[in-house]
DNA sequence: TTGCCTCACCTTGTATACGAACTCTGAACA
DNA sequence: TGTTCAGAGTTCGTATACAAGGTGAGGCAA
């Protein structure tokens, strides 16, 4: 799709800079829960003028990274609770996704999720330094893989948001080894197997448990 | 909140009113699904410059009502079977939000859901011109409470998006007599009753059953 | 001393001008 | 006749100047 946009590091548009370096400098903790986000202030931060700020900020409210408050944006609160709703929402989306992709799902698309499997499992092998970065990047081919077998622009849309916290997040986990890439991608095998039999129960099921399972928290505030 | 911006509808300012001029021509079909979203002439037609018709843009697009692509905007499709999984997210989500704030729910906030249902009643006694209308709202206000109820941001910014749209279509079907205003409140009643029970599972089954029962269309291409 | 009013500053919202990228058309050459 | 390249026109992206609104501090009066 649009790869002139992520070429080069610093090759990016002003908007999707603007945007990238907020977003990190929220999920990093840099910007604080409540931070005031002052537009003028988040412009000299990233370098750009204050248009490309709010194009990005209306993302990020969009994303629910950010909130708004009378005129002013304010960094939103990621409290154990709130991560818990989060993963919770993208847990129900994608079963959901899967549910519909059971019965969508071309030959090609299966066979692109079994290679992204392969992928992962000789990177598993591999191991290395930066293993993490490879993973996430085919994991997130992987999910968006069976989104894209829901033939659903209107349900894309609408995980998008939900997925790009919790798959920040996901990161620090999986470098503190509370996830391992050998068990996920066993789930993935699961996962295919429910999609290549067609099955939308086994397949919203399965998707379930597997973001389920990378929730990060033990104590269950939320009723599930 | 910010009723400033709903005083007169003469009065808003440029971005809301961009907003709700362009969402009304997508919804009614005046912008058919594809036409391309110039920015130029969305301007003209709202009466404004570009710069609040880019706001307003973002924003349809969040909510899944255009589609980005490449560097311009499309009004999203909205086919049978995309307002099918419209509807199903949001019985989803919405089923989420009631399952949480069936433990969380104040003693206040069931009072104020039960004098929602008593004003709805009174209306359908009244019967009249708009109805339609009024109803719309005490019913937007019911959903929104129970929302609020969640006691989280996140949940509520990410089912703000998938309410907007099928709640608008709905409009069209209540006045198409396809769906009774006395079953709704009916099904309301239930809610209420779930939720003071503070019985989550029967909570987020009567608010999934009361939005998919107003899924417009017989016919289930989603395997729900 | 306390409460209220006013003024100034700070922040966001809007308009507009300019620059860049993409697309579509038309013509020329293979 | 088909394909490709060039150019112009159109549309979007960004910066900036200006306007409006809100908030806080400071002073004045009761």
């Amino acid at each position: 799709m649009s790869q002139a946009e992520q070429i080069e590091d610093g090759a990016l548009r002003p908007a999707v800079r603007a945007y990238l370096v907020i977003r990190d400098a929220i999920l990093s903790g840099e910007l604080a829960s409540g931070t005031h986000l002052r537009e003028e202030t988040l412009a000299s931060m990233t370098g750009t003028s204050r248009t490309p700020v709010r194009d990005a900020l209306g993302r990020l409210v969009a994303e629910g990274l950010a909130v708004e408050e009378n005129r002013s944006r304010y960094v939103a609160d990621f409290s154990p609770s709130e991560i818990m709703v989060m993963f919770d929402l993208r847990a129900r989306l994608e079963g959901y996704a899967a549910r519909l992709a059971a019965s969508r799902i071309t030959a090609a698309e299966l066979d692109e999720l079994a290679r992204l499997i392969e992928e992962i499992d000789a990177l598993d092998m591999a191991g290395g330094r930066d293993a993490t970065d490879e993973f996430l990047v085919l994991n997130d081919a992987f999910h968006n893989c069976i989104l894209q077998a829901t033939r659903s622009t209107q349900l894309r849309m609408m995980i998008r948001p939900v997925m790009s916290a919790p798959v920040a997040l996901l990161k620090r986990h999986i470098m503190a080894q509370s996830i391992g890439i050998r068990a996920s991608n066993d789930q993935h095998r699961e996962i295919h197997r429910a999609l290549a039999s067609g099955n939308p129960d086994w397949a919203e099921a399965a998707v379930k448990a597997h973001v389920i399972s990378t929730k990060p928290f033990r104590k269950a505030p939320a009723d599930d």
